[in-house]
Order: C-alpha cells, then sequence, then structure tokens
DNA sequence: GCTATACTGTGAACGTCTTCACACTGTGCT
DNA sequence: AGCACAGTGTGAAGACGTTCACAGTATAGC
C-alpha cells in the first residue's frame, strides 16, 4: 500500500491550493517550492515531499501554478459537486452554513437538520432545514456521504450512528465528545475548547519565557 | 529541557480533562487507565504516558478521578481566570462567544473587536463589543495574553500583528490564511475549510474501498 | 555549444510520537 | 501471612513524519 494520503498531508495540500488559487486570480504562472513553503508556513522540503505526492513535476524554474493547481484540484476535489449534510443549526450549525455558503463550490451543504420548530422548514443561505426525524431517509436517498454535526454533546453520539446507519463515511464533528464510529468512518474532530485551551495555555507558557522566568520544565 | 508539553499532549489532556469532568460529576471515584482511553479514544499506554507528564500516580486500582482531575487543572488552568479577547463579531465569532460564555469559566472572553458600527457599542452574551481602533490600548491595558481571530481572511494578518504588539502571546485563528508571527507567538489555526475538506476527501476514500474497489493507492 | 546556475526529486538521516512488553507495586483473598 | 491478580510506570522498540543534502536536470547566458 505505498503513498496513502495522511491526514496532516491533506490539510497541507488544502493549503497549498488556498495559496494557489490566490496567487492564479494573481495571473502569477510559476512558484518555487520556497515561496509555497512560505505561504504555507512550512519549509521547502516539506512542499516538494508533499508535492510527490500529487505526482506533479516541476521544473528549474519551479512549478507551473495552472498545473499544480489542477493536480492538486484533482486529486482533492470530487469528481462532481459532492453534497454535505450539516445536523444542528444553533449558533455554530448557521455560522458553519454562512462560512460555507458559495466558499467551496464542490463541496455543497445541501441539506440542514434540526429538531427545533422554529427552524424546521426555513431556508437558511440556501439550504433548507428539515427535521432530524427526516435524517435517515435524505441522507441515504440522495446517497450523502459527508456530514457535519454542530448538536450539543449530549446528542451527538446518536445523530452520528444516525448518520453512519445511513451511508456517512465522513464526518466533521463540532460536539465536545469523542464519537465512537466503526473504523471505515473517518471523524474529523474540531475540538473548539482544546484549539483555545492550547492558545491560552502556550500563551501563558511564552509570557513566561518572555520574563526570562527559564529553568522550568515547562 | 526535560518533559516539554507537546502540542498533541495538551489536546489530550484537554479530552481526559472533559471525560473526568463528567465522571467526577457522576460521583465515579476511580478511573482506570483503559476506561480513559476508551471514552477519549486513544490507546491505554497512550493515557499513561500522559498522565506522567502531570506527575499524577494511579495504584492498582486505577487513578482516583477527583486527584487526576486536580492534577491536569493545576497543570493546564491558568492560577486565575483568564482573560482572552474576541476579534471579528460575525457569524463565527458570534457563534464562538455563545459557544464560550460559561463553558470554561477560567477562559473568560471578555471583550470583542470590530469595526461594523452594528456591533459595536453592543453586548453579547455579557462580552462588550469595541471598535477594533481600540484593540492595542485595550489589550496592552488589560494585559491580556491570549486571542480569537475570527475576522475575514484579508485582514488577519493586520489584527494579528496589532494583537501580537499589544502583548498577545497566543491566537486562535479561524481566518483561511497562515498567519505569520514571530515564533514567540503561538498560533493554533482552526481551517474549517481544510477541515471538511479531510471529511469529504476521506469520506469518499472510505465508500469506495467499501465497494471493492482496492487497489488504488489512493 | 558549453558552462554556470537554479531548482527539483528523493534516498537517507534524524527526530518525534506511539506502542509494546514487562518489572514493579499494592490489594484482596484464603 | 502469603499468594494470585490487576493495573500502573517506563525503558526500549517501532512507526511515522520531517528535514537534510545532494544528484539529476533543465534553463539562461556567453
Amino acid at each position: 500500500m505505498p503513498n496513502t494520503l495522511s491526514d496532516n498531508a491533506i490539510a497541507r495540500l488544502s493549503v497549498y491550493r488556498r495559496v494557489l488559487t490566490e496567487m492564479h486570480r494573481d495571473s502569477r504562472t510559476s512558484v518555487r517550492s520556497d515561496d509555497l513553503a512560505a505561504a504555507a508556513g512550512v519549509t521547502a522540503s516539506q512542499v516538494r515531499r508533499d508535492l510527490m505526492l500529487v505526482r506533479a513535476l516541476g521544473t528549474n524554474k519551479g512549478y507551473d501554478t495552472a498545473d499544480l493547481l489542477g493536480a492538486i484540484e484533482k486529486l482533492m476535489d470530487p469528481p462532481e459537486p459532492q453534497e454535505v449534510a450539516l445536523v444542528g443549526v444553533g449558533n455554530i450549525g448557521t455560522a458553519v452554513l454562512s462560512y460555507f455558503a458559495g466558499r467551496r463550490p464542490m463541496l455543497d451543504i445541501t441539506v440542514a437538520f434540526d429538531n427545533d420548530p422554529a427552524v424546521i422548514g426555513r431556508t437558511l443561505h440556501g439550504c433548507p432545514c428539515l427535521p432530524v426525524t427526516d435524517l435517515a431517509e435524505v441522507v441515504a436517498g440522495r446517497n450523502i456521504r459527508a456530514a457535519i454535526i454542530a448538536v450539543p454533546a449530549d446528542a451527538a453520539q446518536k445523530v452520528a450512528e444516525a448518520l453512519v446507519s445511513a451511508g456517512v463515511r465522513g464526518i466533521m464533528n463540532f460536539a465536545p465528545v469523542r464519537l465512537r464510529a466503526p473504523r471505515s468512518v473517518y471523524v474529523e474532530n474540531v475540538d473548539l475548547t482544546g484549539s483555545l485551551e492550547k492558545a491560552a495555555f502556550f500563551a501563558r507558557q511564552r509570557s513566561q519565557k518572555e520574563q526570562g522566568q527559564t529553568g522550568y520544565a515547562y
């Protein structure tokens, strides 16, 4: 099994793609590994390694921006627009909806579910909100393979199970729980509390270091 | 420099803490490494390794829930409540504000900044919104060390620089850009697009595998 | 055409994080 | 008291990801 694309590699490719899209929009035609590296916040070696994965070849003048973008898109984008389901249209769900509206045309949040009568039936950012009781039928019926969970922690596991049995194989999870799912399902946890805690923790640590209070283990 | 706490270790400790908090609330007094491992979605070895970092000792009956929770909190929580600033009170900023309201008492988003007159002067979830022109003064004045960036991509770098020069050393960044910051500043990128792309990518990949279409490299 | 130059592609070294495996310690049972 | 057992603490091994360093290759200049 050669060339398995790791989690981190996919994340970096996604960043390269963003950078390349901008460069391409600016009519820049070629890019060197160290340019990409600087823009993406990684080393040039790392970039070249990653680009090996997409089988993109460069020359002694760098890479052709359009070619490279095409190669990455070919690898990462679905062959045709992929539908994504959103479960939970509260604060985070709504924010996510508006964030993704029109951002990635190949990844469309085409349906949302909730159990709050106040949102059921409404259309937010072009996305209809259905009752969560319709979830299994709609997701399975439309062959939806990716979903976003933005429900409270205590409801997340049940939602995940419903999604998985309806055919979902990739989940982006905002609920602060570790979902239990079969290994055949990919779960990307977006742990907002954890992320903020990390930022706050390292902020304290680095502030201390600056004050010359070294000698601590951490 | 022994025992530097890695990024991943902190993230896992944050999860253990959440799990332990629940157990403690449920009056559970002891926990074994494999229980914690199952709840946190990691291996038992990993749990024991991580717990070495917090200098928590267990017995042949596992760990004392309260002790363990205390040890993790002592390591991760600030000695006194730590203020956090939010920049950008749009969709995501607002969602973040409501998400963290009351969730982590030791990490308080006490001030928000925006340049939209519609939100300036208002108070959302107990957090006053000030004009972004006040940022430097307020952040420096209150000695705020951690901040959340939830502004559009093209404004993020400028905001980051302002925050850093006002004394911020830890940033949670929602903007889809790689921020350039001195090494003395910790940046936690929350890349929503990247996360969704990963979930969608692996969803496709795994769906294919299920259909017996093996033999592909990826 | 030939040389100097610039960048890629990649084997190998390196470092880090994770898992293994087992010695050690304390508990409960007889 | 002594033995069997359960679970931790940790050195060592292993897996994985990143960086190094240089051979290879194409371009540009003379």
